[in-house]
RNA sequence: UGUCCCGUGGUGUAAUUGGCAACACGUCUGAUUCUGGAUCAGAAGAGUUCAGGUUCGAGACCUGACGGGACAACCA
């Protein structure tokens, strides 16, 4: 039965790891693996990141090996330690641990500077003391070959010295750079002596003023691998044309035949969604989401705040794959791995999002009974407790017509339905607002007799709603959320255009909710299934006198399906 | 008019390395159910972008088209 089950999960095998695989199996490398998980602390992990960090990590341990955590920070005028602290609690969440492995590419700037310095006595770098418009003109194009630079034949002396005074802080930023002497002329335009150092004053966020000169991205990069005796250096499919230059420096670099390896697999894209760090600051610094931690926000910290589990996370990512394809995944299988999580742990529970007063008439004004409810019919040990029920309780808006349609399983004049736990229930009339029109109580009998659990409830009733007790209800704020964009690819259209997509019923703040009484002392993160309606979590915004709920996601709904399709012209 | 990467049901991935295309999500039936949830059973849906070639045999290999993407930051 297990193995079946296992059998049927089995993850597939990704391009990655065989290659992987290939490589321990040829002893290169001494036969070890070594990743690491390099962001950039300028902005918050979101799913995608996270993406990466189930690789980084996953590959680590599944062939023994480890992953080092190591901030990308080659930029002091991008990047804040703000960022640093929620990257880290962030990878924690997912599950992942770097042990002491704790890097930042700044540690390295000093070998750094001294391979650079190396590569000038080499005759392999210069000084370039050409603005940035004209370098970036002698460079060519994609389809044209670039032309040298007037500097490039310049002494070893006078580059080791410029080198030495740029970083004394003797230039403005911008007037000088130092270049890697390869080929101007190659069709790839990163081997067209790319710039690998540049002057930058603003303080760094570690090294403060020490340095004055900062390594590119790509002096960086594959070096600070190497430092770290990384064997495998995964990274995203835009780094493909990078990786010739990647191995030019480890060429220079390498002492043995150690060597890490590049290897790219498709970014994270999902429908409906942007991952742009840039654009997602823009979300947050224009004020269309409430922080990055916003619970419609792509990021860890927003999707934990909606509710979602790193269990749920890393199963979507398992079900995804890597690969070179680059690929569009539907949301919806996202919104699968959450539901499949939170079904098997989450409690159910009561709550009434839309209240509408249902009166029992033949129920006695003082009464009240504990009804007896299962917390998770997926999981017997989650346990019972009880409920209060009464002469008067509330059901959702959506659960009453007046005039119902074929097929409404629910409650409607002279109908019949359960509230489930207690007992059936019969329509037996209604109270409207004399002037909108709107039904303000419904009024009903009950049927002693039924009582759940009893032996005589052998009557059926085609619908089961939940309720609250009026009295003992306790109200509630409940946040709705729908995707954040309209468009199926926001970010995939023309540049910043993503705004006109935002959907604008992405948020719909719901007041008077009335909650079973048992949810009085939720705590935030806390999460529920609202029976019929959802999974929903505790937001930060809660407290002991007033609840806050958000909906992760909804559960499905034939009905609304059935609805929808109704109505379509 | 460059170089590199990629092209398998609606979507994402597989196909034991050349042996009659599988899985998940989604969709649709039916069963069951005190959640129109979950569960269970089943169905529809691609002949692998196209055209050649190699081969007894190609989604896999070769050639060429076509389509998509990356590359011209002193960003990562």
């Amino acid at each position: 039965m297990i193995e079946e089950k296992k059998d049927e999960l089995k993850p597939t095998v990704s391009f990655i790891e065989q290659f992987i695989a290939e490589d321990i199996k040829e002893g290169k490398n001494g036969g070890r693996i070594h990743t690491r998980f390099p962001p950039e602390p300028n902005g918050y992990l979101h799913i995608g990141h996270a993406k990466a960090i189930c690789l980084d990590f996953g590959m680590a341990q599944k062939f023994g090996g480890k992953c080092n955590l190591r901030f990308d920070d080659t930029n002091p005028t991008k990047e804040d330690v703000e960022y640093v602290d929620s990257i880290k609690e962030d990878i924690h969440w997912l599950g992942f641990d770097w042990e002491e492995r704790e890097f930042y590419a700044s540690d390295y700037f000093g070998k750094l500077y001294d391979f650079a310095v190396e590569l000038i006595k080499k005759n392999l770098a210069y000084i370039d003391d050409q603005p940035a418009d004209v370098i970036s003109a002698q460079k060519g194009s994609p389809t044209q070959p670039g032309t040298e630079s007037p500097y490039r034949n310049r002494s070893v002396n006078e580059s080791l010295d410029l080198f030495e005074r740029m970083n004394n802080g003797e230039f403005d930023e911008g007037s000088r750079v130092l270049r890697a002497k390869i080929d101007m002329v190659t069709p790839n335009m990163h081997m067209r002596d790319p710039i690998i150092y540049r002057i930058i004053k603003t303080p760094h966020h570690r090294t403060g003023n020490k340095w004055m000169v900062y390594p590119m991205y790509d002096f960086a990069h594959g070096q600070s691998d190497y430092f770290e005796g990384i064997t495998h250096s995964l990274c995203t499919l835009e780094f493909e044309v990078h990786r010739p230059l990647y191995d030019w420096f480890i060429d220079q670099l390498k002492t043995s035949d150690y060597r890490p390896r590049q290897i790219e697999f498709n970014r994270l894209n999902l429908t409906y969604t942007m991952m742009s760090k840039r654009k997602l600051l823009e979300l947050v610094q224009e004020g269309r989401v409430s922080g990055w931690d916003d619970p419609r926000m792509p990021t860890l910290c927003g999707l934990r705040r909606r509710g979602y589990t790193p269990e749920a996370i890393r199963r979507f990512v398992d079900m995804i794959g890597y690969t070179k394809v680059e690929a569009i995944n539907d949301v919806s299988l996202l919104e699968h791995a959450v539901r499949e999580d939170l079904n098997i742990k989450t409690p159910r529970v009561f709550g009434v999002l839309d209240p509408l007063k249902v009166i029992i008439t033949n129920y006695p004004e003082d009464k009240v009974e504990n009804v007896e409810l299962i917390n998770n019919p997926e999981d017997e040990k989650m346990g019972k407790r009880e409920v209060p029920f009464s002469r008067e309780v509330f059901i959702e808006k959506d659960d009453f017509m007046e005039v119902p349609p074929h097929k409404f399983f629910r409650l409607a004049p002279g109908m019949e339905v359960r509230l489930k736990g207690a007992y059936i229930i019969k329509c037996t009339g209604l109270k409207k607002n004399d002037n909108t029109g709107e039904i303000v109580e419904v009024y009903c009998t009950y049927d002693p007799e039924t009582r759940s659990g009893g032996n005589s409830s052998e009557k059926k009733v085609k619908g089961t709603l939940h309720w609250v007790s009026a009295k003992h209800a306790v109200d509630a704020e409940v946040r709705l959320y729908d995707r954040l964009f309209n468009h199926e690819d926001p970010a995939g259209q023309k540049e910043d255009d993503y705004r006109k997509f935002i959907n604008p019923g992405s948020l719909k703040v719901l007041t008077g909710c009335k909650m079973e009484p048992s949810l009085k002392s939720s705590k935030p993160l806390e999460k529920f299934q609202f029976q019929r309606l959802g999974y929903f979590c505790v937001d930060y915004d809660s407290t002991g006198s007033k609840l806050v709920f958000n909906r992760t996601v909804q559960l499905k709904d034939t009905w609304a399906k059935v609805v929808k399709n109704d109505t379509k012209p």
